[in-house]
DNA sequence: TATAAAGTTGTAATCATTACAAAGTTGTTA
DNA sequence: TAACAACTTTGTAATGATTACAACTTTATA
């Protein structure tokens, strides 16, 4: 999971590579979040690059992430909070999200494609798959205060 | 998959074993989408429980459907379409979208539950498949129109 | 350099959802 | 039955992410 950071002519090259024209704001986006895996949505990444670009409007950011999600560069992961977060590693793999702290943590998926049932027919391009629950950590957090208010 | 009508006690019954206090609004749109599963959203419940009931207000819907949500009595389905659309059938299954007529189509899952790498120690309460996808009629339409386009 | 195509910007509009306070309803207890 | 608290419903206003759009800028190509 851990990889050697590109240089942007390399991610120009990635760009052009799924037929999408490398720019700046472009190079800078996909390089943000090749660099911050914690899927952030627009928002900030909007406020991370205009500290570098303080010409860069937010519609770049939207512009930017719709091509790159229509040409599989990035996933758009759909979280139920309102807001579209966005992932820069297409590869398939399932999102957990942590109902307490609200971390999105990537887990592998081991079964290559469940089957289904009804499907007979349908030409299937995307999957999603979606964890809710409790990571260790708040799980700690919360067996420790249940024993504190036992008192 | 085809149920039985239920009458408004048995709907009632059926909340109040939930945890839900029965009311009017609530049997009615819990009658609503056992009635009709093609996964509507608050403006659809809206516009058609208001013809029964006048000084209904849209906030009640939504209201009504995060308190059945919240005690697992419907589901909420993220298509990514921006809205959340709402499902009667809270049993674990899929949804596949067609990405040509935005239909949504319930699919059974076969995979008990998805081996998944990376969350030990973590407690999983829920779990959403999504699949995207273009559905048979569509695909039919869309191999005709090439052939004709072919000339 | 001229020209077209594509990318970028900023503002305004859209639209689902939430917040909130007032009004109504229900159930319980005296 | 009356009083009361708890819960439900209503309607309006606010929020906030996303989109529409038109003007402007940059890039590519001849």
């Amino acid at each position: 999971m851990v990889d050697k950071i590109k240089t942007p002519k390399e991610i120009g090259e990635m760009l052009r590579s799924k037929g999408v024209k490398p720019s700046v704001i472009r190079i800078q986006v996909m390089k943000y979040l090749l660099e911050h895996r914690a899927h952030p949505n627009v928002d900030t990444i909007y406020k991370f690059l205009i500290k570098e670009m303080p010409t860069l409007s937010k519609t770049s950011i939207y512009n930017t992430l719709k091509t790159f999600s229509s040409k599989g560069l990035v996933l758009e992961v759909m979280t139920g909070s309102g807001e579209i977060l966005f992932d820069g590693y297409p590869e398939r793999h399932a999102h957990f999200t942590c109902t307490e702290c609200k971390k999105i943590v990537d887990v592998s998926l081991d079964c290559e494609i469940c089957k289904t049932h009804g499907l007979e027919g349908y030409t299937i391009t995307e999957q999603s798959v979606y964890l809710k629950g409790i990571c260790t950590e708040c799980g700690k957090v919360k067996s420790t205060k249940k024993v504190i208010s036992k008192k």
